[in-house]
DNA sequence: CGATTTTTTGATTAACATCAAGACAAGTGG
DNA sequence: CCACTTGTCTTGATGTTAATCAAAAAATCG
């Protein structure tokens, strides 16, 4: 490969957050020019990740947030016996390292699930600028409770629904992300493994193959592998819940 | 009822952050004298709850954090069809309310599980002192990262735990807290019902009271009702992993 | 291309939900 | 204080969903 692309490309990733894409998106949302300024001094060398390259990993010692500009992540914990659970999945524009502000260090690991691109935000700084500029501290709350509030989602989703109304939801909220990201949100491009999805919807491998297929039947969705796309979202959007009055499971 | 009692009862309630038994859990932690006078002067009047009293609903506009003082609470949220899912309990020295700093509004219901006590912390007062008091805006910070990370226990919990593990999760995560606030660990009041516990837990009321009869059977619980004593904690440590290698299920 | 990993599909089983009913505690009103 | 209601909890019998086991097909990789 030639120098030329790749002193371009870093030239690309050099841009500040006055001029990202994902200003609207990001921490930026909000906060004045000249406060944006001081945020973008900030903001550390962009990082590139391959497949596979772990961001943070569970007891690394916390000193920075990270803001995912490329490609896409998965989060995870896992327990003594080894076992994983998948948090969340990121896209552009999503802040992650917050499980670390409690103990200092990570209680979680952040691995990249395609070639990523990643802002690094060290905390001393970020912290010297969120206290001179209270709109930014504000906005970093803001961020922090967006990702409670998708947890309980996720709690809901995992506790509450089925298997087949748990894949349907979690491929509609993939599509409006997609959407707020400009993306088409009925051509879906899943960078997770079927294995990482069954696992982030406390299910196994099998049943969300199985599911896909059936989706396909159905004639809402059209596989193929990594890219799926949704024929129907109308019938997409009513299998997230099989008619309402049908189960108890502690309902309310 | 005798005036007097109900000023003396206001009296206690109404004394400060500095004298508070609660002070080393709560938010004055790490927080010095001076500060903590400021942080005291922004808690408003404390309020009563009785049981299945309700803090804030769903839709209400987000004013204050809140933080249970004495008694326990339960928050949950609910879909469209009226489905709930319980995503904690609170006890004393926990502070809730943070799903709302995202949009300016609560997304989840607090109730209170039985008679309690709470201090509310007006959010535009707070927000003045945190900005003027960065020990208090990281201690802030650390306390909804708690938040995050408990939240992703319960994930873990629900995806990759069988029902009797998350059981025995539960009951000694519950053991945990009540030493944390100098009670006895062994000896649980279950302020929530049976069917509080199987919603918390994805599960329904009948399979969370058979598996409290066979923890019974096995020798690791005494139950009465809502009063459980532990009296195998070894055991109850034990049950919470079937031994590891025991299991798929995406573990990783 | 052979080797490995990922995904799909089928057959069987286990775990938990559902259905049904009784036991027990806590009111409530007479 | 007692009959009666109401809600919570427990226990048993049965059903369903999704896990497990097994194996082949498809994709990815060196």
């Amino acid at each position: 490969m030639e120098p030329t692309a790749t002193v371009l490309d870093l030239n690309q990733l050099r841009r500040s957050c006055s001029t990202c894409a994902l200003h609207e998106l990001c921490l930026p949302a909000g906060i004045g020019v000249d406060d944006l300024n001081r945020l973008d001094a900030t903001v550390k060398d962009k990082r590139m990740l391959d497949r596979g390259a772990v961001l943070y990993r569970d007891g690394d010692k916390f000193d920075a947030l990270y803001v995912v500009r490329s490609g896409s992540l998965k989060t995870f914990v896992q327990n003594e016996a080894g076992d994983m659970q998948i948090l969340a999945f990121h896209l552009p524009g999503e802040i992650i390292g917050f499980d670390a502000l409690a103990s200092n260090q990570h209680v979680s690991q952040a691995e990249a699930l395609e070639r990523s691109s990643i802002c690094e935000l060290p905390y001393v700084q970020l912290q010297q600028v969120t206290s001179d500029v209270p709109a930014l501290h504000r906005q970093l709350m803001r961020v922090i409770s967006r990702e409670v509030v998708e947890e309980h989602r996720h709690l809901m989703m995992m506790g509450r629904q089925q298997a087949q109304e748990q894949l349907a939801t979690f491929l509609r909220s993939l599509s409006d992300r997609y959407q707020r990201l400009q993306r088409d949100g009925n051509a879906l491009n899943l960078s997770m493994s079927r294995y990482d999805i069954a696992n982030y919807l406390g299910l196994v491998v099998e049943t969300v193959s199985r599911l896909f297929s059936r989706m396909e039947e159905m004639g809402v969705l059209e596989v193929n592998r990594k890219s799926v796309r949704i024929l129907r979202p109308d019938l997409l959007a009513s299998l997230c819940r099989t008619d309402a009055a049908s189960k108890q499971k502690s309902s309310g």
